[in-house]
DNA sequence: GCTATTTGTTAATCGGTTGAACTTATTGTG
DNA sequence: CACAATAAGTTCAACCGATTAACAAATAGC
């Protein structure tokens, strides 16, 4: 129960209304909006032309359609309305993307730096800078801006912990906006996993539920069910890297036994396959390596992501009985490895899931590769822009 | 998106906020209403207004207050208000309850029947005869019907799977409907455990998210976050009893191997406590045994209990992991037994749920005892009353 | 050029909330 | 006991946004 509804809501909810509308059937004109979603002409009209004066949509040129009548005039997204910036901070690589209102990519530049033993202030003035690029290159008036982290977040804007960063009870927020280069943006900070998913919600679009699996140094995941990310109470859902996949297992760096990650974590697939990983070779590299390894048929690599394969798949079912979920996403850099890995996880999540008789469930590759979070970042900032328009509206 | 809002629309939300304050802070009034939800005075008037006609809300003699100033008149849920009946058929009873507005159970009543062998539609007919005579015997009017079954659920009105009464794919609201006893009334079906785990949402009050586990002769569990149940993608949330406990474990019915069913269904305590169970004692009286033997320290059945806690938890703790959930409410034949199962869950979550350091997890029995899904049904219907309550308002 | 057809706009009306004045019922005070 | 002070609830004009119906605009077909 949200609080009550004044006449404006009504008004601002709407807004909204119109603005999926035209979000979904791009083009479309008016009088499709108004048959399409019960409203008047009239109201349609009214609504259209306040997104249009707030620059969210533009007026295209009439479409050709066949039969007689007055034309009607094409409404689109404006791609040179709000856009989104997305940042990402991950253990060796910093990521910014900007996306405009139709979800196209406009801007996307990834920095090779290892985070491993920097000042967390020193990554955050990276990160500021990335920023300030992004918002001069891409040349879009930016909505606002969302970080992806590898690891739990706590409002506003702590970092609970990020074990591969070596971060703990860290506030992010206060030093990124302090720094010098920040352009002024509202900004919010997301665990990556979640943000990937939300970036894979958008382009595949079909798919309205799915457990996306995104394989890091750790492992994690983001949950959409029926076109919504589900955080926890807390916000700290999708730690499926700390699953029991075997009760007395080898001892984690959680403290618990039989943990995915030591399983299907990186550090344990690569050691399976006899790659050397760490400070020998970064991680991007080590898992090309193993993928060109599989390729060649090495025994040792299959074997390993064979292993790896198997415990997603037995943690993959775990999570689609509880939640009953139509598909798992493989992220991260199980992107690159998923042709060793989706068999087995489909075997397993065929065998264990009790509905799969019914709705069989797709295990895939996502299909933003490795990129999806910081994609999936600027990508929910669009998302805000198009739930919320009236707040983008001179006098909400 | 959930469609345009019209005029009326605004009414019927704010219509649901008053209803909803006078539930949450009974007895009130109109004054604190206004000052509580942020609406005109003007307003809530003519909202309670409506309301009152419609016999969901009564007003009461003015409470004492102290201080100066015209005395406010009450106003609470009417008891005499449309109440909802609960049903629900399991493997050894079948009961019906009907719960007020207040959320008072105002009729309870249970007939211990075995259900197996016994053809669906004489199970259902006896089912539209206790229906009518909750009917009878609570003299309130019914808003409407819920049915609990122990399986999966389709829309509309099917039951997929219920291993446990041998039905599969099979039309239960047809013939329920058709039943020459059954008083004319709306009627849904859902699983027992997402019922039993609504109950226990409207009594235990203060949490908003939890994992219900109900064990029954199978093991399900209901999935509460932020005050709201998660039924999945059709509906078939909640099969922890399939989840993997270990890999390479006995073979469950399911066919796959190492299901928590093995570990901590009724069959499998049973028989590792040495209790007689399925032909030869009804399940419930299996189950105090098995609570008598462990309050004599009698070793199998600690052992057993032991097992099938450590199995609970290891599962839990996976489940909450994955959805950061705040507690795990140990339902149906659990909550007799909970005693000696606590501990070994909360070890197994303490031990393997990675936030529980921020946020300890509290795991408990349910409050509702084993008739938590009659009376979780009941209330189901009671508060889709109040959630929508324009639906029971002439001219809607 | 005329009609049929569809799009988009304009003006009057309706439904529901707001805000301010007003009535009602109580406490406190001289 | 009269009278101010205070708070609850009601009444009514004003306002805001959607609806309704009429109207103007732009095209196809004849």
């Amino acid at each position: 129960m949200d609080g009550p509804a004044r006449q404006r809501s009504l008004w601002q909810h709407n807004l909204a209304v119109v603005l999926d509308e035209v979000r979904a059937a791009t083009p479309t004109s008016r009088a499709r909006i108004s048959q399409h979603t019960g409203l008047t002409r009239a109201t349609v009209s009214a609504l259209v032309d306040a997104l249009v004066r707030a620059r969210l949509v533009d007026e295209v040129g009439p479409a050709p359609r066949g039969g007689a009548g007055r034309p009607a005039t094409g409404l689109v997204l404006s791609p040179s309305g709000p856009a989104g910036l997305g940042l990402e901070i991950n253990v060796d690589y910093l990521a910014a993307a900007v996306v405009d209102l139709t979800g196209q990519v406009r801007h996307l530049e990834v920095r090779q730096v290892d985070q491993r033993g920097r000042a967390p202030a020193e990554v955050l003035a990276d990160v500021a800078d990335l920023a300030a690029g992004a918002r001069r290159v891409a040349g879009l008036p930016l909505a606002g801006a969302r970080l992806a982290v590898p690891g739990l977040v706590d409002a506003p804007g702590l970092v609970r912990l990020a074990p591969n960063l070596g971060w703990r009870d860290l506030d992010v927020l206060g030093p990124l906006t302090a720094a010098p280069d920040w352009p002024d943006l509202p900004v919010g900070i997301d665990n990556e996993a979640n943000l990937a998913a939300l970036g894979e919600l958008a382009t595949a679009g079909r798919e309205r539920s799915f457990l996306y699996v995104s394989g890091e140094v750790g492992v994690g995941a983001g949950i959409v069910l029926d076109g919504a990310l589900l955080r926890g109470t807390h916000g700290w859902s999708g730690e499926i890297g700390h699953v029991t996949v075997a009760a007395d297992g080898p001892v984690c760096r959680c403290g618990a036994r039989g943990c995915l990650e030591q399983y299907a974590g990186q550090e344990a697939i690569l050691r399976a396959a006899g790659v050397p990983a760490g400070e020998a070779l970064p991680a991007d590299l080590a898992v090309r390596r193993l993928a060109e390894l599989a390729g060649a048929d090495d025994p040792a690599a299959i074997g390993a992501l064979s292993a790896a394969g198997r415990a997603l798949g037995i943690v993959a079912a775990g999570v689609l009985n509880v939640l009953d979920l139509d598909a798992v996403v493989l992220g991260g850099s199980f992107a690159p490895l998923a042709g060793w890995l989706t068999g087995h996880v489909e075997r397993e999540v065929a065998g264990r899931v009790l509905t799969a008789a019914w709705s069989p469930v797709c295990v895939r590759a996502c299909s933003l590769g490795t990129r999806a979070a910081v994609v999936g970042a600027a990508g929910a900032v669009v998302r805000e822009v198009l739930a919320a328009p009236s707040a983008w509206i001179d006098g909400g």
